[in-house]
DNA sequence: CGCGCTATTGATCATCTGCTCATTACTATT
DNA sequence: AATAGTAATGAGCAGATGATCAATAGCGCG
């Protein structure tokens, strides 16, 4: 199978638009191949197969970015950035709507934004890989929602039960652990998340002797 | 630095017991080491840092094992197999236990064979390569463990609640997440999860409104 | 003690992989 | 239509990596 036509075979990949895009939209288009790529083969994937599904040579990769070191921090800065929007720490201690609904809100949007395969397993090979961009993400999400959220649930909550942070963590892992089983371990998981998300919460809510209304 | 002294540096690891083990002998301490090394580095670790890490040639893992796959292969099997007691199916039907403390038990122990660095960031790694194992272990937990504990709080459950397998994956995935955060993410995390543990118990038998004495 | 078996080695191969750079050819501009 | 600027190519290097195999040397046995 020898392709005689158009510019010698980039990569096997037909009808795709051809050369010479502008270098932002290149650029562009490389970052979201990648991200794509790395998602699915880890981030020990090689620069040569990524160039071929991306119709191009390996070696334009390197016209981009200087090393694949680059390449994978900047799929790391698509992935990561714009996760979690600012205004969810103020959302989340705005006591005119019952804390109930806040979790729900968070939750759901939330849930929408990571139960995503490329985001799932980007952070986790990330992680795995020790990435400082990923120990700050949970920091940051621990400071600016979860840290809230304790105060939050304690203000309503009867002192009876000390809640700890512990207590948060749970809560949120039960919920992140829908998107690990559907996306790091493939397993069926509920395409919907939204029931399983409500009661995750309001069996939390229940434990802290914590009613809807509230 | 020009080491003259023993057979020739075998690695750099001085102090260990030397050459000529009994196959069987070499074998497992083959294993066991691939295991830490894989775990750390990813299963694209390469074999000559494997070796000089064991005090050995390269070549000598390839008299024991035909590939690199292989070898993984017996990771794999090293890490997976016995994870989960045959006789917990039956210690959590025993009707004679409160489902409280079964589930106390069972957790407690789960908990302390898998909270262990090499066995989360191998599942993990090996989970996220799609390995088969993974998923015959997931399926594996799920009908021998999950699914009879579905079946359990049913039973005792006001049936005002329809309890779905979903609800114990929650119970499940807020446990296991404490291993993840401390072991994949490398975050602080309790010590002694035995705490944490009971609460996320408590607070899944509380809003199924099963006693504690039940 | 000497010998034979075989666990272990060291050198080496073929391929892979990140990266470089001189050359090519697309496209905007005139 | 000719040209200049540069996006993209393709050949190729150096080092890494999985795997092979003949040679070596530790150890049990007579």
């Amino acid at each position: 199978m020898d392709l005689k036509d158009g510019p010698r075979d980039p990569g096997a990949n037909p009808g795709v638009p051809r050369r010479r895009l502008p270098p932002k939209e290149r650029r562009e288009q490389i970052v979201e191949g990648a991200v794509a790529f790395f998602a699915e083969v880890g981030l020990d994937g090689n620069t040569r197969e990524l160039a071929q599904r991306l119709g191009v040579t390996q070696s334009l990769l390197f016209n981009y970015f200087d090393t694949k070191e680059a390449l994978i921090e900047a799929v790391y800065a698509r992935v990561y950035l714009d996760r979690l929007s600012p205004d969810w720490p103020d959302r989340l201690t705005d006591r005119t709507i019952p804390l109930r609904q806040r979790l729900l809100d968070f939750y759901t949007e939330y849930s929408s934004l990571i139960f995503e395969r490329h985001w799932m397993r980007i952070f986790m090979f990330s992680g795995l890989a020790g990435a400082a961009l990923n120990h700050r993400y949970l920091e940051h999400l621990g400071e600016v929602i979860l840290r809230p959220l304790l105060a939050e649930t304690k203000a309503l909550s009867g002192d009876a039960a000390d809640i700890t942070m512990e207590d948060i963590w749970n809560l949120h892992g039960g919920i992140v652990y829908i998107g690990i089983r559907q996306h790091i371990y493939r397993m069926p998981a509920p395409e919907n998340p939204e029931e399983a998300i409500t009661r995750a919460i309001d069996k939390y809510l229940t434990f802290f002797q914590i009613g809807s209304d509230a």
